[in-house]
DNA sequence: ATCGATTTGTTAGTAATACTATCATTTGTA
DNA sequence: TACAAATGATAGTATTACTAACAAATCGAT
C-alpha cells in the first residue's frame, strides 16, 4: 500500500489543480527548488518552464501569477505543518509537552521528512523563512484574505493558540503569541544565519537549535502568570 | 533658529546624497508617499519621476534601484528611531521606565512628529510595517550586509538590548528579544489590521494600543527571572 | 557678470518581465 | 477509434528596469 499525502487547497489559488497532473506536480516541486536557488524576486515562470522542459503558457494554465504560486506553496506548507502537529500531539496529554512538541516542529527539529510527499522539505523550510511574509505584505492582502487564501495559516495559528490556552487558560494573547512564535521562528533563523548581530547566537551555526531555545524561553515565560 | 534633523546615511545607499539637493529630498519624500499609496511592488521610478515632474534618469542618478531607495528610507527611519529613543531616555534612570518608553516609541505612541524633518512619519510608519522585511529578505542579503547597509537597525537593536540587560543583567537573549520586539511590533500591527484572526484584538481598531499592550506583556514576562 | 563644471532634462533605446492569443499537436478516455 | 482536454509552439503586447548621449539649465568661483 502506498500512502501519499495530498492536500486539496483553496480553489482560488489555482486555475487547474496541480495535484491532479504530473506536470502540475512538476510545476510546484520545481518552483520550490527554483525559488530556493534564486529567490522569489529572480524567480520567473519562464525560468521555471525551461527547467521542466515546458512553456510559459502551460504554467499560466495552472497559476495566474507567481504570487499565487507562492501562496499555494505556503498554504501547502501550513496545512502540512498542522497535520504534522496533530499527528504528534494526538497521544500527548500534558500541555507543556504539547507545547514543546509544537516548538520542535515549527523549528524543524522533529524529523517529519517521511516521504509522504513530493517536495524537498528542507528547501521548503528555507523558502518559508525567506519568502512567506511576501505573500501577505502586499496591497491586495484584504482581497486575498477574503478569498480565504490564508485559511491554513489561520487554522494552524488557532490550533497552537488552543494549546497555549491549555497551558494557561487565562492568558490574554493566545493567537498573537501563536503568530509571533511562527513569525519569530522564521526571522530569528534568518537573522541567526545572515544578520547575527540581531541575535545572541555567537556561534554562527546551529541556527535551529538556537531558535528553539529562544522560543522556549519566550513561550513559557510569557504565558505563565505573574 | 531653524533646527533640522539630517542624517548622513551610508554612502553605499546612494550615488548622490539626496539630503544635499531639493530634488533629492523630493525623491525621498515622494517615494515615501508613493510607496504608501500603491505599495512597493507597484512602485516604479517612472511613476515617482512623473510625480515630481522629473524623469527616470534623474532618479537613477541618486539611487541605483528601488531596493536601494527603500533601504535608504528604512535606514533613515531606524536612525531616526534610535535618535528619538535616546532623546526620551536620557534623563530616565529606572530601567523599567526606559523599557516602557522604548515600547511606546516603537509602537508610535509617543508623539515624535515634531517637524524636524521633511517626511510624513505616519506614512513612513506604515511603510516600515509593510515593506521593511523586503529590504533584507533577498538573496543578496549578505553582500548588502557587508556594505554596512543594515548598520542603523543593528545599532538600534543594540541600544534596546542594553536597556533589556539593565532590566535583567543575566537575560540570555537581549538582542534577539530586541529584534523580536521590533519585528513583532510590525507584524502584529499588520495582522491586527488585515488578518485579525492571527491576533487577539477583536475590536478591529486601536491597533497601536493593542500592540503596545501585547509587547508589554511579552517583554516583561520574558525578561524576568523564573 | 562670466566661465566652467555640475546637475538636470530630453529623447531614445535595450533586454527582460508578465502576461495573452492562436492554433497545432499530443494524450487520455469512453 | 474518436473526441475532448491538455499541452506545445509561436508570436505578440505593454510594462519594467535600466543605460546612453547630448542639450539646457544652474550654480560657484573669480
Amino acid at each position: 500500500m502506498e500512502v501519499l499525502l495530498k492536500f486539496k487547497l483553496n480553489e482560488h489559488l489555482y486555475l487547474r489543480d496541480p495535484e491532479q497532473t504530473a506536470i502540475g506536480k512538476a510545476i510546484v516541486s520545481n518552483a520550490i527548488e527554483l525559488i530556493f536557488e534564486i529567490g522569489f524576486e529572480q524567480f520567473t515562470f519562464k525560468k521555471l518552464a525551461s527547467r521542466i522542459n515546458s512553456t510559459e503558457p502551460t504554467i499560466y494554465r495552472y497559476f495566474t501569477s507567481k504570487y499565487k504560486l507562492l501562496t499555494y506553496i505556503l498554504n501547502w506548507y501550513w496545512t502540512y505543518l498542522e497535520y504534522v502537529c496533530k499527528m504528534h500531539l494526538v497521544e500527548v496529554n500534558d500541555p507543556t509537552k504539547k507545547m514543546i512538541l509544537i516548538l520542535e516542529i515549527i523549528t524543524h527539529h522533529i524529523n517529519h521528512h517521511t516521504q509522504l510527499h513530493d517536495y524537498n522539505l528542507d528547501h521548503l523550510h528555507l523558502i518559508v523563512i525567506s519568502e512567506s511574509s511576501k505573500s501577505y505584505l502586499v496591497k491586495e492582502v484584504d482581497e486575498i484574505n477574503n478569498d480565504m487564501m490564508f485559511a491554513p495559516l489561520k487554522s494552524l495559528c488557532l490550533f497552537i493558540s488552543e494549546v497555549i490556552l491549555k497551558l494557561e487558560p487565562h492568558f490574554p494573547y493566545p493567537r498573537s503569541l501563536a503568530s509571533t512564535l511562527l513569525e519569530t521562528a522564521h526571522n530569528q533563523h534568518f537573522f541567526s544565519e545572515h544578520l547575527p548581530k540581531l541575535t545572541d547566537n555567537a556561534s554562527r551555526e546551529n541556527h535551529k537549535d538556537y531558535v528553539l531555545k529562544y522560543l522556549t524561553r519566550l513561550t513559557f515565560y510569557t504565558v505563565k502568570p505573574a
